[in-house]
DNA sequence: TTCGTAACTGCAGACGATTACAATTAATAA
DNA sequence: TTATTAATTGTAATCGTCTGCAGTTACGAA
């Protein structure tokens, strides 16, 4: 193949014998050209199928009308929700999106960073890897005055706007709902402590017991590295336990599935046995057998806020001061946590 | 937040009292250059943050260094699964990535082509939308001379590189296990007849018949619309069929899943009541009970595939000859389909 | 007849980076 | 000493678009 070129406002020019300028505004509709050349450069572009060059513009106007986005990882259904909502509004209001995945790795998040600022991007929405605990290069985002949000994995301290969930209230919630059903001895699944969801759902988790009465007990609180192996060890490591917990929420729903599914193997019932529930509300959860209670994200409401905020900093009609969004989640109810013990 | 100018290579130039074609020249270390100057140049460089605006780069040299991609909807695994692959490969090769979803609908599909050709990507990977039935916007971009490669979701006649699935192999193993099974009354659920892979899958699914020396029965080819309610109206409609099939052949997995669901909730017993089998290995596929019998399609190495040969044909590495790259599927055997009917 | 004023259009200089070519200097050869 | 050449750096044009300013008409008013 050649190279097809592209048609220039130049060569409008030369074929209407005008000047570039001349072509430039008429396709800009400006008032101030003759209605009649103005009729004629148009008619002659789409003609020709011009089509402007939005490189150009951008280094004209210093504004590429593009967004940049990194997530820890696209085939994630909850990160594809996200991005399927920042599509969709970015593009009605006029902007492209460059997506990016980290990969988990902190490493990759700051190319990423440094690839999507060189592209020129007027902004940028992050969520961070799981890997990701120093974080310079998010303050030097912050120092060159690059607008950026932050959104579902953020980091507290850094003084721009975030989009999160309330994790707390959802995590309280469903133990709620646990504890509701007679359970007691509940036990909290966590991922890595440092993670920020770590620590938000168990506070919710230590919440509900709280209002229950129920004591804090840690040797109910287990932690898996998120890897199959280490969800399965959690899963027999509960099932030794004496006396053996009577409700199980695990702070993700795949941990949630891979515990269901090692309990099945055994033959453990649920909720017979034992009641079992998640957070996230994965697209599998539903329809596992049973059903998995869980806890229910909107990701592509979130995605829609993050840069529905981001563009309106961009445009200077949010307030200079970074805010936070928390989004509610929802309770999903659904078979695996309808256990009742009875209570003594 | 005031806007946060980047540093260029003019304020390099001015802080050092050299030229700006010297720091051009030192940042791309160009051997004419004074190895003295090109130092105190790289360094100034470094201490100043300076990073190379892509976008002026693009303009100069007419190469964007970026790739458009279009699929119907990014929260699909599957497509997911490409974005990803496609993402990881055209970075290790120094290429951006603009990523649009059609969202099933031809105009929109349209509307992102003229996005990316505006943005002066160096090329497109398209996976068509359900909606599309006619190809002017293709023929378009093949006029201008514009790459793409066209991946899972192609139109055969159009003159450029595609990469897919075999998908009358796939189809067809699928069905010939059904048949090794002892099924002979077998279904084939098909989506709309205009819809390629309906076709291919079709044809697969008779040439496994054929080997097996079963008619075709028209009665046993139907259709949905792949809506909850077309799928939930051919899976009442099998259960009405006398005498009653003993499997069902689902064109992709979210129909099988439907009717699977659908039929447990009438108290059909799966597989030993009728078997079932699927098509794209959804990762809800693994986790029903039972679990589905499926055929995968890896959509990770699809997408390097599709992206490693567009980037060949950027690079002038490719025949100019358009070529079809076909992936082998894989058979994923799950207890859905343990149905082995007893043959008079 | 001369001038002011619209009404149009073109010129030229950005935006940031690259590169052919010219210019300068210093060093070597004749 | 002068011509030649190599080494190093600068000048200016370019990519496609936008826009402040200046220039050119034509028109009616004085």
């Amino acid at each position: 193949m050649k190279k097809g070129r592209q048609v220039t406002m130049k060569e409008i020019a030369k074929k209407l014998g005008v000047s570039v300028s001349t072509v430039s505004r008429a396709l800009q509709d400006s008032p101030e050209l003759h209605i009649e050349t103005k009729r004629k450069i148009v008619e002659a572009a789409k003609e020709m199928n011009y089509r402007p060059n939005l490189l150009a513009q951008s280094l004209r106007s210093s504004r590429s009308k593009t967004l940049g986005v990194i997530v820890p990882e696209i085939t994630s259904h909850f990160f594809a929700s996200c991005i399927s909502g920042i599509q969709d509004l970015a593009t009605t209001r006029g902007y492209n999106v460059m997506i990016c995945q980290s990969n988990e790795s902190i490493a990759q998040e700051k190319a990423n960073i440094q690839t999507l600022v060189s592209s020129q991007v007027d902004g940028l929405l992050i969520s961070l890897s799981r890997q990701t605990n120093t974080y310079e290069h998010l303050y030097e985002l912050y120092d060159r005055e690059i607008n950026f949000v932050l959104f579902d994995r953020v980091q507290e301290d850094i003084p721009v706007s975030k989009v999160t969930f309330n994790d707390v209230s959802g995590a309280y919630q469903v133990v709620k709902h646990l504890l509701e059903n007679g359970s007691r001895r509940i036990v909290y699944v966590s991922g890595p402590e440092d993670l920020y969801i770590s620590k938000k759902r168990k506070e919710g988790y230590l919440r509900a017991l709280e209002e229950f009465g129920v004591a804090e007990d840690p040797s109910l609180i287990l932690i898996s590295d998120l890897t199959l192996e280490g969800n399965l060890q959690v899963a027999q490591h509960i099932l030794r336990m004496d006396p053996r917990p009577e409700a199980v929420f695990c702070m993700i729903d795949p941990v949630a599935l891979d515990v269901l599914t090692e309990w099945k193997k055994l033959g453990i019932r649920i909720p017979e046995d034992i009641a079992l529930a998640g957070f996230t509300n994965n697209p599998s959860s539903a329809v596992v057998e049973p059903p998995l209670t869980t806890v229910a994200q909107p990701g592509y409401e979130m995605g829609k806020l993050a840069v529905s905020h981001l563009l309106d900093q961009l445009d200077g009609m949010a307030s200079e001061d970074p805010i936070s969004i928390v989004l509610d989640t929802i309770l999903v109810v659904r078979k695996s946590s309808q256990h009742f013990p009875v209570k003594k």
